[in-house]
DNA sequence: CTTAGCACTCGAGCCTGATGAGTGCCAAGG
DNA sequence: CCTTGGCACTCATCAGGCTCGAGTGCTAAG
């Protein structure tokens, strides 16, 4: 169906395409690339890898843009993942290394992802689910409130006040503390419901009653309400290109929390570099653009996602490869400490 | 110099020019007013104005558009901060009401303030040195390495890890523990410098060289490096307002920390209602935009700044009004907490 | 000081024609 | 059957010229 020199053809238009922005015409197409056939074959070529849709023209008498249909193919077929630079692992590494914090973590890796791929960057923390409970402290704030705070070991610190049955002083707070944390100390929040009731019982029928509320929240509100925490960062890049019209809409959909969440978690195989383009992707709004995505952390059960966004029309091996390398430098350092 | 009328003619010029984004001439003026005097009169008035460079025209044959200076009159002497009204006052409290930890607090703050003047909200946390040590806690990463959290009366949790010269104990990290928590705790932070030396000397010399690491740790890095967190929304209602042009510049200078904190810092008075009219903005890249900010918590010392940027044509009394009223229940809830 | 009248300015919108990039098709050649 | 040169055709873009009308500034009279 489609021969050796319309495949070439094809990439040849998406290379042209994403460097210049210009619809692109079959006789820039034999100057740029040493084609040896006349600009009329190459129409020809062109007329059918039209008609099979992966390409199209803007207006008549203007050249052709590939389709996401295109870019598709060109992605699956056409082109290879680009390893980055030594220089640019280098940076990569010194500027992550850097990292004092979890939260220190994710700002640098945004900022990283911006740097490198000069486009939107979407990075997410680790999940609480999947992370091991290191520490459980809680802290009076009034007679029937404390402070519970939970300290996971990929470095996530969350926060939630309680609201207690009963008062309760320091030294029952203490008790439980200590109870609470050789317990579930080191165990993945995942599996803490379950051993919540057996935890339950061997605490003293008085202070049950709070006990049982600082459960409660811990395994309700606080894992389900912040499970999901993600951040982005270089929407001023948007501007640079043209978006102009759907700038607001991607704005929009970049600043809700959910839809931040559809777009990393759409891919359904984990840990593998995904790729969704324009129309494939499920986000009203968000219909113009590409989702460069990938796990990190376990290859096995990723600790999160990553990735980058950006119009249909942008460099996928470079972006891919500096979405790929950068979460396997993020993983490393998170998983080693 | 200039008679009631012609303020008057000035209010008008603003609250029209605002609401319609079109430059506003003496005809429609009078129309939409209802001036006793004839579209002439006017004119005369506008010629005034303009000469002492309180509007000025686009173009030749085009309407008249307030400049800042014009703005600033209007705001300091001709406009009065709107009060909100009963729903929007019970909507921000039931709103903020419902926050269960401090980032929940500033997520929710930003989200208002975003909703109730469609701009771009910036919300700084309440500044670390100012507040006080509610509780530390160490947690043992490795032999040589400890978490260092720090919660604060106002409920910011911050995160560090600490590298120490010799190895620790448990027993060693848990004495330590209590005794910078009964030392420290209850005592803001930028005193706590001077208690350091001090309590130094009451620790044991085998723990004091791993001790004072993390006493600098917790002065220098964490303090230093945390004291300025500021976060912002809305940036989608940029793009809204015609801006175009400058956009990109203003998304950069939003992304930039150091920006935002000079944003809301440039104003001396702390806990005034401040506004910044485009040029009087030092920000290169924000000199067509206006900041209404203020400080909020106690009015001696407040704990932190937030405020709304926009273009320089908005609604200052309707801003000023939201941005007042936020920061007060947003101080409300942080101090009783 | 206010007002009506009037000439003037100048951007927005619309039409026009020229330009040229790029195409599709056809017939001839390999 | 694929390739190629030739040629007519399409159509976006741009510059020039036109009108229209909003809005002004000026002047002279009330």
């Amino acid at each position: 169906m489609l021969d050796e020199r319309k495949l070439t053809v094809l990439r040849a238009i998406v290379e042209d395409y994403v460097s210049t922005t210009e619809p692109v015409g079959s006789k820039s197409l034999v100057d740029r690339h040493h084609f040896d056939v006349s600009p009329a074959t190459i129409r020809n070529d062109m007329a059918v890898l039209e008609e099979q849709g992966y390409i199209a023209q803007p207006h008549t008498s203007a050249g052709r843009i590939p389709t996401d249909k295109g870019y598709r193919l060109f992605v699956d077929r056409l082109s290879n993942v680009k390893p980055l630079s030594a220089a640019e692992r280098r940076a990569i590494e010194s500027f992550l290394g850097g990292a004092y914090s979890l939260d220190d973590v994710v700002m640098r890796t945004v900022r990283l992802l911006v740097q490198l791929t000069r486009q939107v960057a979407v990075v997410q923390y680790p999940s609480l689910a999947r992370s091991s409970i290191r520490h459980i402290e809680l802290v009076p704030l009034a007679p029937t409130k404390l402070l519970l705070v939970l300290i996971t070991d990929t470095g996530r610190v969350e926060q939630c006040t309680v609201d207690l049955p009963q008062p309760w002083d320091d030294a029952s707070v203490s008790h439980v503390r200590a109870v609470v944390n050789t317990r579930l100390g080191g165990h993945k929040l995942s599996d803490a419901a379950a051993m919540v009731t057996d935890l339950s019982e061997r605490i003293p029928a008085e202070e049950r009653a709070n006990a049982n509320a600082v459960f409660t929240v811990l395994l309700a509100s606080m894992v389900e309400r912040n499970e999901e925490k993600i951040v982005f960062g270089g929407a001023a890049n948007l501007a640079a290109h043209d978006f102009s019209k759907g700038l607001r809409e991607v704005l929009e959909a970049l600043e809700e929390q959910v839809v931040l969440m559809r777009l990393l978690g759409e891919a359904n195989e984990p840990a593998i570099l995904t790729v969704r383009i324009g129309s494939e992707n499920q986000v009203a709004g968000l219909k113009a653009t590409s989702v460069v995505s990938t796990g990190y952390g376990s290859e096995a059960e990723p600790l999160a996602k990553l990735g980058v966004l950006g119009p249909t029309r942008m460099d996928y091996p470079g972006t891919m490869g500096a979405v790929r390398a950068v979460a396997r430098y993020v993983g490393q350092i998170l998983m080693e400490s």
